[in-house]
DNA sequence: GTACAGGCAGTAT
DNA sequence: ATACTGCCTGTA
């Protein structure tokens, strides 16, 4: 492990030599030992590395699925440290909202926020880290405290998914349990979460590989390469109906491991245009 | 001052 | 179903 792209996951950072990230009420330590890397969470999480870094996944079995493709198969040679990492569900849901229009330095900046503001403070290695805020504590703030995080309109729909997880309206747990298009129906009836961050919820904290987000990057190279996938007369900012059309094509040609092609597509367009996350 | 980042909700047709 | 608008904020 060289280094954490952070277009996935928003709270990791390197200092010295070290990677350090927020999962939850977590914080993780990514250090690079004589005998390989070495991952230690603070307070304990069980079995964080398989936890983290997906080690439950079958990746050659995943590989062999989105291989067939010939771009996704030049796409994993080239990239060959590229995985997924599994984010925590509530950290997961509330970053994607925060991720609503706008680009990944200020994503980052927001979440910063929210966790110095609500999120409690452990010292590792001498460095103060705040972990990421309960949906409780999001819910009891008011939006001008939101607001002063620098989230902008986005405080109402925290408030929204907060609001709908304190009341176990939400069941993110749950809905690891449910099919993908169960889940996804259950994410879309909450003001603010639409098809993008909805997919993004489910393939990065939701363990639904097939999920295949599409975002502005994504959709312009199912355009550009998977053309018959895209009718001509979609713009590259979806609506509703015509995200369904397109995801459900790369779905069916992807396979159950969609996702992970995804992953590498949405690499390789950031890395293409010299994107430095 | 303006353009840009770029997903969702809301309204009109 | 599509077409269009407004939206916080910070940087270029």
């Amino acid at each position: 492990v060289t280094s954490i792209n952070s277009g996935q996951v928003f709270l990791w950072e390197e200092i010295g030599s070290i990677w350090y990230g927020i999962y939850g009420n977590h914080v993780l330590r990514l250090s690079q030992a004589e005998d390989g890397p070495e991952l230690s969470s603070f307070p304990e999480l069980e079995k964080s590395e398989q936890r983290v870094f997906r080690l439950d996944d079958d990746l050659s079995s995943i590989f062999a699925e989105i291989t067939r493709d010939p771009l996704v198969r030049r796409l994993v040679s080239r990239y060959p440290g590229l995985r997924l990492l599994r984010q925590q569900p509530e950290q997961c849901i509330f970053s994607f909202v925060c991720a609503n229009n706008t680009n990944i330095s200020m994503i980052r900046r927001m979440l910063r926020n929210l966790t110095r503001k609500f999120g409690k403070a452990i010292k590792v290695d001498g460095i103060d880290f705040f972990t990421f805020p309960a949906a409780q504590d999001l819910d009891s703030a008011s939006i001008d405290e939101l607001r002063s995080c620098g989230v902008g309109y986005r405080a109402k729909a925290i408030k929204a998914v907060a609001r709908s997880i304190v009341n176990a309206d939400l069941d993110l747990d749950m809905l690891k349990r449910s099919s993908y298009f169960k889940a996804k129906e259950e994410l879309l009836r909450i003001y603010g979460i639409g098809d993008k961050i909805a997919d993004c919820v489910l393939l990065f904290s939701l363990d639904k590989l097939e999920a295949f987000p599409l975002d502005i990057w994504i959709s312009r190279a199912v355009a550009k390469y998977y053309s018959w996938a895209y009718d001509p007369r979609f713009s590259d900012k979806l609506t509703h109906s015509q995200y369904q059309v397109v995801s459900e094509g790369m779905r069916n040609y992807f396979g159950r491991y969609a996702g992970y092609a995804q992953q590498y597509l949405y690499y390789y367009m950031r890395h293409k245009a010299g994107m430095k996350w």
